[in-house]
DNA sequence: TAGTTATTTAGAATTTTTTCTAAATAACTT
DNA sequence: AAGTTATTTAGAAAAAATTCTAAATAACTA
């Protein structure tokens, strides 16, 4: 895991619209493609990206490979993110 | 404004451990760099892009130069956060 | 005013990221 | 088995990020 390696998978434009077009539900790589103007390769090293962030996971099914968000993550970035802002008054309660 | 420069600011983890030092309060550029092994023109940088991601902001006094956490920019990027984890249910509480 | 302290800016070197094309896998279909 | 479709991997080129040293500002102090 590591935060780092979350905030940079965040951090591209590209990434962030996959993650909101998974909002919706599973999607193969060529489905997640077709929605940029860029070859199926650079689809696959986001692709990577988010998943070595464990942003997303994977299922195959016949010769397709789906992705899926993982909402863990999101959660625990949160968690930081609220912890910085404010001494976590969440916490309290 | 702007989630990629805030996200790609984020990413970075001294520019995380200056936003945790700002939790306890302002600090010079100075007493930020002195927390870590690099020349002040490096952490002047980081400062910079904190900056320019509107995550923290500065005030001059003396010949000083004062950083402060900017949580406004912390709770934007929750929201959006929160909105891709789940359909947002905190909008219909 | 001259010198000192705090910080930034400029420029260069290095590393990392992003993208492509071409080739490689993997799994299906005929 | 051979061909087709879906996706990834490898390698290279280009762009962006990180760090340094040296020089420039800015504001104080003697």
């Amino acid at each position: 895991m590591g935060f780092a390696e979350t905030f940079k998978a965040l951090a591209d434009p590209v990434r962030r619209e996959i993650l909101i077009l998974l909002k919706q539900g599973r999607l193969s790589a060529g489905e997640i493609g077709s929605h940029f103007d860029m070859t199926g390769a650079t689809i696959s090293y986001h692709l990577g990206i988010l998943k070595k962030a464990d942003l997303v996971f994977e299922t195959r099914e016949k010769n397709f490979i789906y992705y899926e968000l993982n909402t863990s993550v999101v959660e625990e970035v949160m968690l930081w993110l609220s912890e910085l802002k404010g001494g976590n008054e969440d916490a309290e309660k």
